[in-house]
DNA sequence: TTGACAAATCAAAAAATGTTGATTTAACTT
DNA sequence: AAGTTAAATCAACATTTTTTGATTTGTCAA
């Protein structure tokens, strides 16, 4: 039974916000593909290096990657906890609110 | 059987935009309560008008959420189709790409 | 060593977003 | 009608993000 996710605003807005941007998710489409380096997404995606290193960085701060260093070469990969996090945040804002099997709400005299 | 997904990256960007901001994942809290009209949300949030109004226009641009004008007042409600949306494109994020069981992946000479 | 390359970092400019207060529109109330 | 209210819109401003080109750091090769 999954656990219920209490929604941290500023964290599900994180990870909204690294995953709002075209370059960012053709970064991370790439990405499932397994593990790549920085240049083989610099080629692929025909972005400057310190652009790409930009949203890498906007990226592995949300925890949507990890980077691993081997020689002068940085690999990514996807980190798929901050997926499943992402998921869940989705699927609770979309589900009814906690309390009971409906909430009475009166919508009676709006405002004052 | 779902359909698979086809990943619009401006689309997914779009709806993660509308979903990257603190005060718009309040109001689709608040919303998970049912249908409530700007007013409500406006003491709910101790926003001003303009700020909500700014906010739920990019909600609804987005198609997160639908509004419906009674007499002075407008409501707002969840359109659980843009979640079921966002749902998919973070799912599809985290899964392995389309082609077969592994596509062989060469990572022997990196760049040129 | 010197030179070349991968990638991060930085500073400045450019673009996009969000906020504020004022104005406008439309619908009700008296 | 005249006044009030809910909410959208607007323009000016502030803030945040993104892009660009240059510089820096570390690693490898000749």
């Amino acid at each position: 039974m999954k656990t219920a996710v209490a929604l941290d605003p500023a964290r599900a807005a994180g990870l909204f916000h690294a995953l709002s941007d075209e370059t960012r998710l053709a970064v991370l489409d790439l990405l499932r593909g397994g593990e790549q380096c920085v240049c083989d997404l610099q080629d692929a995606l025909g972005a400057a290096q310190s652009r790409l290193s930009f949203h890498l960085r906007v990226l592995k701060e949300a925890g949507l990657v990890s980077d691993r260093k081997e020689g002068r070469w940085s690999y990514y990969t996807l980190e798929s906890d901050a997926f499943a996090e992402a998921h869940d945040f989705v699927r609770v804002l979309a589900s009814a609110p906690k309390a009971g099997p409906r909430t009475l709400k009166v919508f009676g005299t709006c405002c004052g």
